[in-house]
Formats: structure tokens, C-alpha cells, sequence
DNA sequence: TAGGTTTTAGACAGACCTGTCTGTACGGAG
DNA sequence: CTCCGTACAGACAGGTCTGTCTAAAACCTA
């Protein structure tokens, strides 16, 4: 049980600390092992005492960016009861993000762009990500809905929320502006009162 | 004027051919020049005469995809008159390109995402090329409810068929499944629908 | 204080990268 | 035939990459 008073923790935080920033900022392949030791103040030695491979370094990097995501959008989720305020909290959360850490988009999908292999664990990793978000959805976001619809017409309706609300960051980060978040929340709010009002068959 | 009745045609065109399959398959950073020589069965000197740099290339292959997509959407609207028709032709063209490339999303979104300075050409490119997408779903796809309505809400009935349709080609890509397109193009006619009746205000 | 673990700095290997250069071969135009 | 533009093969330079290794310094615990 070490004591750690200084701001500076322990190497392998500062690792992936580094790595957070400069994975997500400069994506993987234009970001080398080099610049990571530098930037968060280590040897290389001790970076492979704790990593052995830069690819591994990636999977404990998304792996913490997965846990707090979930946790942080659960949480928001749960501060409201109606349905309305909770799909508005998803894109909420989303514009801190935004504001904290630019239009960069999603730091798994970007992730996922640069293995090209599907059989790679970064993009299963991204996939199982992808879903849990959609889970979410279904589970923390939209649960009031379940019991008014039909089972299949209930799975439309999540994937609806879910493709609006992921579509909208690809959009943002392209496009550099804060429009299509907003289109997209718009979109999901007239389609929650359109599935409520029963006007789906 | 030379005559060329191989099957291979001037080198330039076998180069972008090449640079076309390895950047769309494996991303650009990923895919080196020696890769796309000997693919493309051209000596180094040869792709230096006529491509400057790797990156020069990739605007080339860019700028050329940019054009036979924007040609082969608006030809697949243009066989339809009416506006739903004119909405699911926009998704077949996708699936159509799912079913010969794969899963492998928008080839301009991948790019981009491998490309972090936002002033680079190659994002200007990119972010071009999404505005003339989105111009398309206003003046080729919905043109018809334009006078229906009033301007900005025309503006947001363009945005929210455009942000599910761009925003199903990356769930797709992810998740490697169709579901995401087919639940975007019902969106679309139920959003459709919904602004045609009237409903909006 | 002693011993063992962790971290440090940095050299190094081996591979790969982009881009340049040399020299040769071909093929049409004059 | 001669000339010239184009394409060929491939060596090469200079740099960067990941990952290994050495050896010293720092730290923690007993």
C-alpha cells in the first residue's frame, strides 16, 4: 500500500494518462512509444516493464476511456426520471466532452478506424463498447418505454435513439460545429413522442 | 495520344487503382509507397514523376472518389420521382458498396480520422465532400418539400435525413451487420412522413 | 544499515518508412 | 537512325519506429 502525495502518480498512470491524450488527440499510428516515455516522464524501460507492447498500452487506455464513459453517462442518466430529460442528458454529457477535449469525436471509433483488422481485440474491444452504450439505452435510458410497445418495436426504437446520438458525433467532429448534435437531439425527441403517442404500428 | 489496349492501363491509373484498394482496406497510414508499387507493378521513380508525395496521392485518389460518388448517388435519385423512392435509393446505393467493399464505412470519415490537423487538405477535402452530400439530400433528394415548408424547417428535415444516413454507414462499419442502415432508412421515412403531414411545427 | 525491487537514462538492433538517384530499356516522332 | 520522353529495377540516404539491454540511481521495507 504505497502513499503517493505528489500530483505525480505512479508510472503506469502517467502512462496512460499520456497515452489518453496523445492517442486520442494524434490517433495510434502518428503517435509513437517515444513521445508517450517523454511526455509523461518515463523510462523506456519501465514503460515495457509495465506494457509489453504498444498495442497493449491501447487495450488498457480504451479499457479505463470504456469504464469511465459508462459510468459518467450512467450516472447523468439516473439524475433524471422522465424519459425526455434523460435522452437530453445523453447529449449533454456529450457537449462537455466537446468542450473539454475538442471535436475530436469518438476516441473508440477513431481507434477502430486505424485497425483494419476485424479480428484485432482493439475492435472488439470498440464493438463491445458500442453495444454497451446501445445497452444503455435500452436499459437506463428508454426502460420506461418497454412496457407501452411491442418487444421488436421497443428494439426500433433503441437503435433509433442509439444511431441518432452515435451519428451525431462523426458529424461533429467533421463538420467542427455543434449542429448535427443538436439535429440529432431534436430528431430523438420528436421520435420518443411520435413512438409515445402510438403512431407507430 | 497513346493507344493503350491492355488491360492495364498508364501507370498513373493503375497507381490511384492500387492506392484506392490499400487506403480503403488497411487505411493510410498503414499502407506504405512500396506497398502500393508493387501492387500497381510501377517502378519508385515512375510514382514520383507523377504523384509528389504519399499524401498527394491520397488527395488524388480522394478528389477521384469524391466525383464517382457524388456521380452514382445523384444517378440513382435522379431514376425516381418520388421523394421515398428517392430516400431508399440513397440506401441501396450503400448497401450496394457494402456488398462489393465490405464493411469498411465511408472511406472519407476513415481518412479524415487518420489526418488529426483539421487544417490539413486532406480534412477540407473530406469535410467538402460531407457539405456536398448533405446538398444533395436538399436540392436532388427533398427538393420536393421545400415549398412545403418553411426554410429552416426544410433545413432541419435536410440535416436530420442526412445525419441518419452518414451516421448509419459508421454503425454498420462497427458493428460489421446491416441493422443500422435498415433502422436509418425507417427513421428516414418516419421523419419524412411526420414533416409531410404536417405534424412539425 | 542491508537487500531487493523499481525507476532512470540512453545506447542499440533491426526493421521499415519516404523520397532521391543512377542507370537501363523501350517506343514513337522526326 | 537518332532523339527524347517515359517507364523500368533497385540501390541508397536519412530518418523513425518498436522493442531490448545495460548499468546506475532511487526507493521501500525490514
Amino acid at each position: 500500500m504505497t502513499h503517493n502525495p505528489s500530483s505525480l502518480s505512479r508510472p503506469s498512470e502517467r502512462i496512460i494518462e499520456a497515452a489518453s491524450r496523445l492517442f486520442f488527440r494524434q490517433g495510434y499510428c502518428s503517435t509513437g512509444i517515444n513521445q508517450i516515455i517523454s511526455e509523461s516522464g518515463v523510462a523506456k524501460a519501465s514503460f515495457y516493464t509495465h506494457f509489453p507492447s504498444k498495442e497493449a498500452l491501447a487495450m488498457a487506455w480504451l479499457r479505463q476511456r470504456e469504464e469511465r464513459w459508462i459510468e459518467q453517462l450512467t450516472e447523468r442518466i439516473s439524475q433524471h426520471q422522465l424519459t425526455e430529460k434523460r435522452v437530453s442528458a445523453m447529449y449533454t454529457r456529450w457537449y462537455d466532452q466537446i468542450r473539454e477535449e475538442g471535436y475530436r469525436g469518438c476516441g473508440f471509433i477513431n481507434m477502430a478506424g486505424e485497425f483494419s483488422d476485424e479480428k484485432s481485440p482493439v475492435r472488439a474491444l470498440v464493438r463491445d463498447h458500442k453495444e454497451r452504450v446501445r445497452q444503455v439505452v435500452a436499459n437506463n435510458v428508454l426502460n420506461e418505454y418497454r412496457p407501452m410497445m411491442e418487444p421488436e418495436v421497443f428494439d426500433e426504437l433503441v437503435n433509433t435513439i442509439y444511431s441518432l446520438f452515435d451519428g451525431a458525433i462523426i458529424q461533429a467532429q467533421n463538420f467542427m460545429q455543434d449542429w448535427p448534435i443538436d439535429s440529432a437531439m431534436k430528431t430523438s425527441m420528436k421520435t420518443l413522442s411520435h413512438y409515445r403517442s402510438g403512431a407507430v404500428l
